[in-house]
DNA sequence: TTAGGCTATCCGCTAC
DNA sequence: GTAGCGGATAGCCTAA
């Protein structure tokens, strides 16, 4: 048996098992509060909805917001002249 | 033993062999088939980018080609009332 | 206006117009066909379901056999190593 | 002009521009922390590996742990049984 | 009305 | 750095 006590930096197996357990609890907890800020951000879109905006063109307008304006502009101009040349 | 001859509808473990190895073959085989399918697109991509169009801007055309007009026009209305109310 | 006939090889804001629609109804047709299989895959799952097989093991199955005997049989070893590490 | 103060609780277009200006700021903030943490988790996993771990057999460990230990079982009593059946 | 499956979208990962 | 890939998630729609 190892000299250590079992249950606390124990060796398994070759796998330094508090270690291994640590980094999978952390990992965990972290996914956790990604899981809540989810959760906030349904119930916000959820208000919003309730409030008669349409949660499809603010998740639009977030989108835009990531973008640089030049490259927003750039690529309306583009889709433009292809749907004029299409005829749409 | 099976009274079967071995390889041809025996039964292990309470499944029918063949017939599983015959659906796990057809899908195998299907998705073959998309995977080729999905190169000649890359292909097609590849085409129309070095006959200098915008790819990013072909893919977005064939989104909009899915939808009704009047669903397009419908959310580009509303993108652009929200546009104007945030002063982008 | 241009020189060519209306609706071929014409030219509209710089843009060949029949190239590109042709790169898009060929990218369209594509998709379709892409689209059919997977309806055919579909209906492929639907009858081993009624067979009495559990989809999910057999989708299981069909991504064991993507991969190398070798590499499944080591992460397995793997994973077993770090199951019993952490006594599950 | 509208009644209001420029900047405080304006209609434009029929858009409550304030409350909708704070529907997408806040959810941009949750973002933000979601991606904050998902650096966090990328940071712990460069930190297992260079514990000798491996990323992969972890990230499966903690998928594991998700499920009940019942359908753990279940699947894999499953799983067996079709392998052994395909000779796997 | 609710449960389940399907689709579409998004994200991180990987391989080039 | 980019594109394809696989996994996860949310919304939609159907069927019970």
């Amino acid at each position: 048996m190892s000299a250590d006590m079992q249950g606390h930096n124990s060796v398994v197996g070759g796998i330094a098992v508090e270690k291994l357990r640590s980094y999978i609890e952390r990992w965990e907890r972290l996914d956790e509060e990604k899981r809540a800020i989810g959760g906030d951000q349904k119930d916000l879109m959820s208000m919003a909805k309730a409030d008669g905006f349409d949660v499809r063109t603010i998740k639009h307008i977030i989108a835009l917001r990531k973008k640089e304006p030049s490259e927003i502009e750039e690529q309306e101009t583009l889709l433009d002249i292809y749907r004029r040349a299409l005829g749409m």
